[in-house]
DNA sequence: TATGCTATGCTTAGCTT
DNA sequence: CAAGCTAAGCATAGCAT
């Protein structure tokens, strides 16, 4: 939208469209939040995506779709249950953030400085340095070992999941169901195949949005 | 958002209320249309209002919730909800497994190695040795912070929440539930007729949006 | 690839008709 | 009330890092 006003179709461009999803991912969050704090209404968005990445759901509050199914279809839900897999959620999240911002801090430094306590005197700098380098390499495969283990357990085989079924009752609804112009999104079978388990990536980064 | 930056929270006044609803839901619509088609996405946005208006479903095309619930409806929201949580369980349990390995593990001979090997000939086998044990507490200290902040982010308030199982296939999606303002949405029982059946009445309503 | 920046165009609150 | 207008604030495509 910047330089030029960009057609309104299918963007082509792998990348791009990749890249465009995820903003406007955060502006439809955004807008259905605020939808949903300004004017006092109840809604879900969801979209499901043809690209590779699993999957990306988001919702601007927490409330999620728990109260939806309980409120409109019904189906309660171990509360508990699920209260406490959000709650393992955003521990999940936290420690990969954890993770993401200390694989590329001062922990170079940090080691650096307490070789330098320890060696003192007669440590040659060049090699506090390279020994640094080769601890902090050491330190940073031990922390891609605990986000691999926790990629790969949460790849395991894999779960599907439900949408949620729209309500009912008297209230309003905003509803979108893209892919008229033909694309052919590849909605293999039935499902089943969904990545829905590891939905870490997307849930639990509204603060932001707050 | 004209004069003043307008605060994010429930308006009041109900008519300013309804005329926000109406153009946010315009608007809502809009983005969704576009996510959809300049991504490729099937897309779903849903929004109860407890405004007097009956409801005001709109997707910004044709498809509407009818293939939506077509599709995923129907599944077995429970168990994959329950998998779903499972999964989650099991991979931060081994996460957790893991870090209690390793810290008290083979780390610090894995670090002594490395220093002998780096520091070679002129490092003194004292220095070394107290150098590793130093290291070893240092990336103990480092597990233990991870350890911390998924312990803390347990503990952190709060929501109380669904998070919704997410559907299935290979697309993303976008979901969110209002409401958190404590505004009482009444919906009416619970539901079950809903009328996803017969969308007709809010489709074909796009042309102007696209 | 992810992040951050910026210019441009889009959205929408408050008014007016 | 509905429709249209305007300007302040936002969202985001294209770049740069």
């Amino acid at each position: 939208m910047s330089r030029e006003k960009a057609k309104f179709e299918y963007i082509a461009d792998d990348q791009k469209r990749k890249l465009s999803f995820k903003k406007r991912e955060r502006g439809i969050k955004k807008k259905a939040k605020e939808l949903s704090v300004l004017c006092g209404v109840d809604a879900v968005a969801i979209a499901y995506n043809d690209l590779s990445d699993p999957h990306s759901e988001v919702w601007p509050d927490d409330g999620g779709v728990h109260g939806f199914l309980d409120k409109y279809h019904g189906m309660p839900i171990l509360e508990n249950t699920l209260n406490e897999e959000e709650l393992i959620q955003k521990r999940l999240h936290k420690v990969q953030e954890y993770l993401k911002k200390k694989s590329n801090e001062n922990f170079e430094e940090e080691i650096s400085q307490l070789m330098i306590n320890y060696m003192g005197g007669y440590a040659d700098p060049t090699v506090v340095s390279e020994n640094a380098l080769h601890l902090k390499m050491l330190v940073e495969q031990h922390l891609k070992e605990i986000d691999r283990v926790m990629e790969e357990s949460g790849k395991e085989e894999g779960e599907v999941f439900v949408p949620v079924a729209p309500p009912m009752s008297e209230e309003g609804s905003l509803m979108n169901r893209g892919n008229e112009n033909g694309q052919t999104l590849h909605h293999h079978g039935g499902m089943g195949s969904g990545n829905w388990n590891s939905p870490s990536s997307c849930w639990n980064d509204l603060e932001d949005l707050e």
